[in-house]
Order: C-alpha cells, then structure tokens, then sequence
DNA sequence: TAATTTCTTCATAAATTCATTATAGCAAAT
DNA sequence: ATTTGCTATAATGAATTTATGAAGAAATTA
C-alpha cells in the first residue's frame, strides 16, 4: 500500500491526517517541518507527500523544490485561505493539488486518492525520465546515451554506473557507495573496479566526461546543471 | 490549442470564463446547460469541460456521466461551496478537479492549464491502436500485423509480446518485466524463455526484426522512429 | 481421444563484458 | 623538494550473457 509523508508543525493535524490516512489503509510517516521533509525523502521513498505551507525552519514550497531536484514525489499542499498567488506559483514548482485550511478530512483523502491513482498510471509505463547536459543526453527509461547528438554505445555496467550517478548528481559518492547500489550488495570485489569502469565510462562520454568528478579520498560525483 | 467547453447556465460566468480562456490561447464554446453540452460533445472533440453543478435541463453530474459513456475527455466541475458529499462522488465518475464558486479566474486558469498538461501525456497512448514502423504494420485492437503488407501469423505470445513492446516502445524493458506484464505476475519460469519468444518474433518480422534491440545485461526494447 | 500447435526448458557455441593485477601518474602533505 | 597515498590506465584471463537449435511438456483444436 501507498507510503505518505504528513508534513506539518501543528501535531493535531499531523495526528488527525495520520488517523484518516491510516484507516484507509495507507502507510504514514510524520515531519515536523521542511528540513525534517527534506531530510527524511533523502532517505526513504514516499509515494505522496501532504505538506503545510507555513512551516518553521523551512517552508512547503522550498522543502518541495529542494526534494523535487531529486525525487519525483507528489505533493498535495495544505494552505490558509487567500493564498491566490501561491497557488498559481505551486503549480509550477511541481505541486499536484491543494486543499484549503481548515479542510475537511474526507476531501483530503479524496484528493490523496486522485492524485495516487493518476501518478501510478503515469508512473508505470511511459515515465520518461530524460537528461541534458550540453551535449551529453541520458535517457534512461530508453537506456540511451547521446554524445553531441551521436548515439553512444556502451556496455551494462557503464549504463547503470552513470544513470546512478546521473540519478544522484551533485551528490557525492563513495566507492562503496556505488559497489551496493550499482553492482549489488552481494558484491564483495576490489574498491578499483569502481575506478575502472569510470575510466571506461568517461572514455565513452568524450569531452563531457568533465561532469564526472574525482572526489579524492572519497570517491566520484556526477556534477552539472 | 485545446478545444475547451464551457457549460453554465449564467451566462456571466460564461464570458468571463470565455474571455480568461481566450487570452490564454485556448478555444472555447459555450453550453447553457448539461443536455446541450451532450449534444455537443456527440458531434465534436473538445479537449476539456468546465461545468457548472447546478444546470436546468441536465446537471453536470448527469451530463458528465453522459458524456463519459462514450468519451474520455476531462471534466472540471464548478461547485457551490459545502458540497462535500458531491465531491467524494465526484471524483469517483471522473471529474478531474473542482472550483468553487466564487472563483478566481486566474486559478481557474491554472487548473486548466494542470488539468491538459495531466490529460496530454495520459491521453497520447490510449487512443492510437495502430502503429506503422517503415513496412511493419501492427494492428493492436485487430491483433494483425503485416509485413511489407502481407499478413504475419504469429502465435499468441509473439502478438502479445510484440503489442506489449509496441506499446512500451523506446523504452527499455527488462525480461522480468516482461515476465511480469506478458506472461503474467503468476509466472514463476525461466529468464530465458523470454528470449527463445523474442528469437520467434524476430523471424516472424523479417528484416523489420532490426527493430527489437537487444540491451546486453538489461533486457530489450521496441526502437523506432 | 488424437493430432496439431505452441510453450518452456535445456545445452552449447559465440560474443561480450568483467574483475583483477601491475604499473604509471598525479596531488597533497610534510 | 620529497614522500606518501591515491587515482588512471592498460592488459588479460575469467565470467557472464545471448542466440540458437532441439526436444519434451502443455495446451489447444478437431
């Protein structure tokens, strides 16, 4: 079933959405304010995430820009009254829905529903998830490489090696890091297969290797944008 | 530009609507009432409804189950305020999102320009049914395909596979998913016999098998155009 | 039920890719 | 300036992966 992150300062409403949502049967996780969002999807994945505007800390809307340079979450906002404005900006910055406050319970969770049901449809087949930097486009769902328009061709490894890092930019990474999330947490080789298969990867990419950079005494980053 | 209908009995909503929608580029026809925008949309193609609850004639919740019978198009309802009941059951005949009256016109707007933006990616697959790749022609609702106009026979797992390819095409596809999507989640068989298909498929295409691409370490994809 | 078609698995050869090692090169610290 | 530690690169044998043909099992049709 669905994972929902409640976003709020006010625990009564925290308490109140958590009661609805999990009697319909979803999974809820609660955080205090933006930074506590921010935090908690860098490290778990939500299905829907429920967020106040007006937060300590950090705002709804930061905290929604800021995980949407990650991850691809919904986000239902809860807002006062009269906000036009925000709203017309919301929609931009990737915000799916709004209810207004003080909402009823029952519309909310109508809302959850809707917007859970419209992105598992989109999610599911044609989720493009495409790249471009410069001249360096990465097109994953396709497993497609294009270097100044010029199909690269590739081997596995170097394909998942740089959507993970193409996933993950401007994040450093840690060989060990890359050995469990790209090779497999069962893999148990040298820290150096790592380094070689950059290698091979940055002779692939041609000039834009430049956006893999060498994190000496740490590991790699994919930097761009 | 999107087609849009606008169905309300005031006639001053109408306009104003109209004139809002107008200045964002998009086309508009009027309806006074849920019978007439039936009617409409039995003759035409409009790329979305905003209507009005309360209608003499037809309302718009009988008008939008009307319309549905026979076409998909997305619905933003007007709505008094406290018609919560109306919500929860509107959602559930496929309205897409509501308004409530008194609106702003800017907001309006931005649902709008949400609502088609949702609808446009959704929509794009649903309705061609039939593709053409160069001389391979694939029939999905009639399940036929045609080489160089000469009618392939295939077995129902090449069809199925194949349509399933089609449908997902530029997008890679790993034999797991496969499995699961083709065969069914309740298929516990081997990796390999996906391949074994894939291998029949491609001599039943003939020179057109250059578009199943092999994807080492991965799976395969439907390349073209 | 028998005949036919289709499906799945298996074995093998060919092609590709991987992990490791050794060495050279570079960067930071002393 | 020298040392130390880390990274880049090339080479190679090992390992993995795919294509293909064949055969028995399963399903469908007559």
């Amino acid at each position: 079933m669905a994972h929902i992150l409640i976003v709020d300062d006010e625990v009564n409403i925290r308490t109140v959405v958590r009661e609805y949502a999990e009697f319909e049967g979803y999974d809820v996780t609660e955080a205090e304010n933006g930074m506590e969002a921010v935090s908690l999807c860098h490290d778990n994945d939500y299905d829907l995430i429920i967020m106040d505007v007006m937060m300590p800390r950090l705002d709804g809307y930061s905290a929604c820009k800021e995980i949407h340079k990650t991850k691809n979450i919904p986000v239902i906002m809860l807002s006062a009254r009269g906000e036009e404005y925000d709203k017309l900006f919301g929609f931009e910055i990737g915000v799916d829905d709004y209810v207004v406050k003080p909402f009823s319970p029952k519309e909310l969770m109508a809302r959850v529903k809707v917007v859970l049901k419209r992105n598992k449809t989109a999610g599911d087949a044609n989720q493009m998830d495409r790249y471009t930097f410069e001249g360096l486009e990465v097109d994953i769902s396709g497993r497609e490489v294009y270097v100044d328009g010029k199909k690269a061709s590739m081997t596995p490894k170097e394909y998942d090696l740089l959507f993970y890092l193409v996933r993950n930019k401007n994040i450093a990474l840690s060989r060990d890091k890359l050995l469990e999330e790209v090779w497999g947490y069962d893999f148990f080789g040298d820290d150096r297969t790592v380094d070689t298969h950059i290698k091979m990867l940055r002779n692939s990419l041609g000039e834009y290797r430049k956006f893999i950079v060498t994190l000496r005494g740490m590991g790699y980053k994919f930097e761009a944008q």
